[in-house]
DNA sequence: ATAATTTTTTAGGTGAATCTAAATTTATAT
DNA sequence: ATATAAATTTAGATTCACCTAAAAAATTAT
């Protein structure tokens, strides 16, 4: 049994992993978890002696299978909760993350399959993440970051990077949802901000950063 | 701010303190909890200097004003899941008290409110339990435990003292739910059980233990 | 290749929430 | 009214999750 702190450190683990291939640094998930990295070495040890993570002194940590599986479960629910908030409590996706934050954490597999089925079994969450089934297995969809794409490019928006108010309403704002068709008018090639065209009607213009944060699915 | 424990002390002396008007003790908390009485005087002096109890030594605890508005708020949260979980994802009646035990710490006033609209604002819980209000008004309906009222008497069952599931279970089993009408058939004097009409047509026996549990409205 | 810098770990400490064992206060019983 | 019993509190420990300051290891820069 992981504690809630414990949980928050594994997904973190895990996050962090999920991105580059090589083993997440103590002063990264310092850095994440706003704590100080002797905290996080503390932690580490903990994590460790439950076989949720490998680590040698120095080298930093992976994550065991064991613990993938346990971070899968607590994003599962994260993400059901932020799409039943969403869709049944009509939330805002931008205010969704703190609440989820804290159910993720609720112990009752019941009431997962339940909150799970009552809403329909979706397949990701508002923000375009996708939803980890119950034995923790997770279709990744092969999804580009705009800023990388190419001048032309036709594509959905997929998923979004950052998940925080501030951008989300930025979005929302620009007429930015998930789902929305977004196709790429031209780079600026001195800053890296680029013309869009927002569902086919709305031409607007997004910085390198935003576009940084903005996952699509190329379509033709 | 109450951490989740402090939390949990408050809700039981609000319930301790509701039935008697005297004073909630060391060791009725203690038990409550189950914890140690040790550790209970701990607690208290905690919660007394946070203000939520007053607290003299050796004479038990009495619930504040400010004490009881935060336990209600809890009480609220608690009884508006168990209704969510009875009324949306179909849980049984027996199964929702320990993850309401978890729901009811969720720490988000919009949820609460949101939650509460799109249950469309109940006033009672499944348990027949009253729904204090935002501003933690709560009606208390005058009730009677079944075992008190007089051969002949015809009520409706308004709530349940013991939420256990054997109990819920048991209750189910013969046909006994909140709302259902209940009439005294006869009392047995040697035992205090009794013979009662649910819903006009059922006729069962009920033990001493049983009807103290069952709290009636009455009605003509 | 060694010195300087950065990262990580160790050592020791704190508050929350528990415990056991012992001391103290209150209640009860003869 | 005093002795015994019961309830309560105090004293001292423990585990979790954090901290600061100092030491050790790894990285980098000259």
């Amino acid at each position: 049994m992981l504690s809630l702190v414990e949980e928050n450190y594994l997904k973190a683990i895990y996050h962090l992993s999920d991105a580059g291939k090589s083993a997440v640094t103590t002063n990264a998930l310092a850095d994440n978890m706003n704590n100080k990295a002797a905290s996080v070495t503390d932690m580490i040890k903990r994590l460790s002696s439950k076989g949720v993570i490998s680590y040698e002194k120095y080298r930093g940590v992976n994550i065991s299978e064991k613990g993938r599986r346990a971070a899968l479960k607590v994003i599962r629910k994260h993400r059901l909760w932020e799409t039943f908030l969403v869709e049944k409590l009509n939330f805002n996706w931008d205010e969704v993350h703190e609440v989820a934050e804290q159910l993720e954490h609720i112990d009752s597999p019941l009431l997962i399959e339940k909150l799970d089925s009552f809403l329909g079994h979706p397949k990701v969450d508002p923000h375009g993440h996708p939803i980890p089934d119950k034995d923790g297995r997770i279709q990744e969809v092969k999804q580009v970051q705009l800023s990388e794409a190419k001048e032309g490019t036709n594509g959905v928006l997929h998923s979004v990077n950052d998940g925080s108010p501030k951008f989300l309403q930025y979005l929302s704002k620009i007429g930015i949802r998930i789902g929305a068709r977004i196709e790429i008018v031209e780079r600026m090639e001195f800053d890296g901000s680029m013309e869009i065209i927002i569902d086919d009607n709305e031409r607007v213009f997004i910085s390198r950063q935003a576009s940084e944060n903005l996952l699509i699915r190329e379509m033709p």
